[in-house]
DNA sequence: GCAAAAGTGTTAGTTTTACACCCATGG
DNA sequence: CCATGGGTGTAAAACTAACACTTTTGC
């Protein structure tokens, strides 16, 4: 091993998770109580400690895990929060990721030993320390990363009406968009396939099912694409 | 002051700078000789560690400040890296950043009497650690943020012909661009002030400078836009 | 007078937007 | 039979992309 370093100051380093959901009701994101001080019973993001031997992709994955159950979840790196009073316990700078998830797939269980809970985007309440900057940097991403990759589709069950995309892409963007320009952009785009399936809930005609087609939507994902809504 | 977090890692964190410059060879990127183990001689982005009482754009400032004596640049942070053996010395993380600056206006001899130097983006040698990744995703990100931000004003002289701008954004977008359509564009962003000065070193006739209208610029940067060349 | 870069518009093709009616069904 | 959401196409407008010739002037 080489010589260390010397001088040089360590510091702890955090990560904290915004997590996006969608259900019938729109777009909703995973806060947890806080139950520990300070701020303790106020509402968190989901955040944990970066260990010395760990990514910081891989501890965000943990810690989702730990709060969900969730494996293999659609997650991104957003920025590096650092200024120094942002924890009042001690300095640490906190790394924040965002990840999709299907709300119906997570473990109801998990949340609630560990009180978390959905949030709509409108009913969010304060929350700690910066997380109110992360979770406005998380929505802008998202916006921008729906213009880029159709990564709505992680949000989704895996089959799922035109009614419910729209609505998805409608609730992150926070605007109507035309039904049957929505329809023929997302058609042009070739990663559906329709089902001969109908969801019956929703009307009494019936909508179309859809499941997107992984091998073309991969495609898509390399070659940068745009999506303009 | 509370109790601190125990059971929890420090880990020192770095700040590296992906430092973009303009000249009549084109874009080009500030590198250094390290002159220090491991890695002794090879290449290197500028970086530095970052303090205990230090947020990371102060300390993204006061390193580039360093080596080049600059002061009020556009800078950006972007990406924090973290894989475990990244730098063989010690487990750091580092966030890096990116900073467009006018190569005409750097102070030389700091350059200098850092080994530093500035390399052309096709001569750029192999750098130490994961600094090739660094410089790959700042180059992504440079493209991307060129189109939605006219930030590559920056890179220019106050003064500037509409050929160095339009070779800025070729050499940006490593694409050519043809003259009229780009000259249009920028036109209609209503952005440029054209001076009644004429540059004659470029040809006979010589080429009207431009200089940009700071406070339309501004509000360009405030309300999306979308530059599309 | 000629070489070298500057400056300037038009057209065809493509993309985006706005917009309204019929369909199928369960109650 | 009717109320509800599902499904479908077209035309105008805006934008993008391709393209070539004249101007100026130092040598």
């Amino acid at each position: 091993m080489l010589n260390k370093y010397s001088d040089t100051d360590k510091i702890l380093v955090a990560v904290d998770c915004i997590i996006f959901g969608f259900d019938a009701d729109g777009l909703k994101i995973l806060l947890i109580k806080r139950d520990f001080e300070p701020e303790k019973g106020k509402w968190s993001l989901i955040g944990g400690f970066l260990k010395n031997d760990e990514v910081l992709d891989t501890a965000a994955i943990r810690i989702l895990n730990t709060y969900t159950g969730l494996n293999d979840i659609y997650m991104e790196q957003l920025y590096a929060y650092s200024e120094i009073d942002r924890d009042p316990v001690e300095r640490t700078i906190s790394v924040s990721y965002y990840a999709l998830i299907n709300i119906e797939n997570h473990n109801a269980e998990l949340i609630k030993n560990y009180h978390a809970q959905w949030f709509s985007m409108a009913e969010v309440p304060k929350l700690i320390f910066d997380h109110d900057k992360m979770l406005r940097n998380a929505i802008r991403r998202l916006r921008y990363r729906t213009s880029i990759k159709p990564i709505g589709f992680e949000l989704l069950p895996e089959k799922f009406t035109m009614r419910q995309l729209l609505e998805l892409y409608e609730a992150i963007l926070s605007k109507e968009l035309d039904k049957r320009n929505f329809i023929s952009k997302i058609n042009s785009l070739d990663i559906l396939i329709k089902l001969d399936e109908k969801d019956m809930k929703s009307s009494r005609k019936g909508s179309y099912l859809y499941r997107f087609d992984k091998e073309k939507y991969e495609e898509k994902l390399l070659n940068d694409f745009v999506l303009n809504l």
